[in-house]
DNA sequence: TGCCATTGTATGGACCTTCG
DNA sequence: CGAAGGTCCATACAATGGCA
């Protein structure tokens, strides 16, 4: 069985059997939902290289040349989209596929430092963006301001519809997205949906910002794979809501 | 004078808050 | 609500300064 399947069922697992995220600190709103993750691939028995602050994906499989990029987002809250600071999703990194685990928990409440999962979508990076040519850069210099000592950082926040924004029936429940030709080799996941994302005609290749006006320009070129269509196959494990359906909703422009 | 420990700066991750 | 603006701070990397 392919790793991703391992991991997304034994989320499945966890998530319905209870099993709950453990805040580590008052303060902590980053490492909480990693960690509940990183057991579920421990109980997988996968290795993993130990996720660092600044690494990309979190969780480093060794020996399969695939990556979980983990996502918390709290329940209700923002669902529309999520930052994705100075790291555009992708589905390959440096060689190795990329999962992203989104995950979705109660409002943190004082008092309380355990809390379960919501519910969880577990899709392949290029659901999210399709290109693995782009390389980020983030660029900053000096000299701005009237003693032109003050540092600007052009930080580009890449802020990403959520798979729970693009598609409908993924509310409450735990759904793998995977691209069509990924051959699902777990009896325990049944298909519920197809979902098929097109490329758009152009695409944005830079942008001028004019510090006097305030303007910000985009200029895009003529997308090589324009009208390409991305197939994905949703996922659920057997017995599971798997009755329900997952479909793309309207994108938004 | 080369090495290492310490300090300083840049970068990146992850939310939160406010306003229209 | 969602977009824009903001906060916090852990790390990576660079610079500095003792000291053998």
């Amino acid at each position: 069985m392919g790793a991703v399947e391992q991991v997304f069922l034994e989320c499945e697992r966890a998530r319905a059997d209870g099993d709950l995220i453990q805040r580590v600190s008052a303060s902590d709103k980053e490492y909480h939902f990693q960690n509940w993750v990183g057991e579920r691939i421990e109980a997988c028995g996968l290795a993993y290289d130990e996720p660092g602050r600044n690494t990309y994906p979190d969780f480093r499989l060794v020996n399969h040349p695939e990556g979980y990029e983990v996502k918390g987002l709290e329940f209700p809250g923002r669902e529309a989209d999520y930052d994705s600071n100075s790291q555009v999703p992708t589905g390959n990194h440096n060689g190795r596929e990329v999962f992203y685990v989104f995950g979705r928990y109660p409002k943190a409440e004082r008092g309380v430092d355990e809390y379960p999962v919501v519910d969880l979508v577990v899709c392949h990076g290029s659901f999210l963006n399709a290109d693995t040519d782009y390389v980020h850069k983030n660029k900053s210099f000096r000299g701005f301001g009237s003693y032109g000592d003050i540092l600007i950082r052009d930080r580009k926040m890449y802020v990403v519809p959520t798979p729970f924004a693009l598609a409908a029936g993924t509310a409450g429940l735990a759904t793998l997205i995977a691209p069509a030709d990924y051959q699902v080799q777990s009896s325990e996941l049944v298909q519920v949906g197809e979902l098929n994302r097109v490329e758009i005609d152009e695409v944005l290749v830079s942008y001028e910002f004019n510090m006097q006006t305030n303007e910000m320009v985009t200029h895009k070129e003529p997308n090589p794979n324009a009208g390409i269509v991305h197939q994905f196959r949703a996922y659920r494990s057997r017995g599971a809501g798997d009755t329900k359906t997952v479909a793309l909703k309207e994108p938004r422009s």
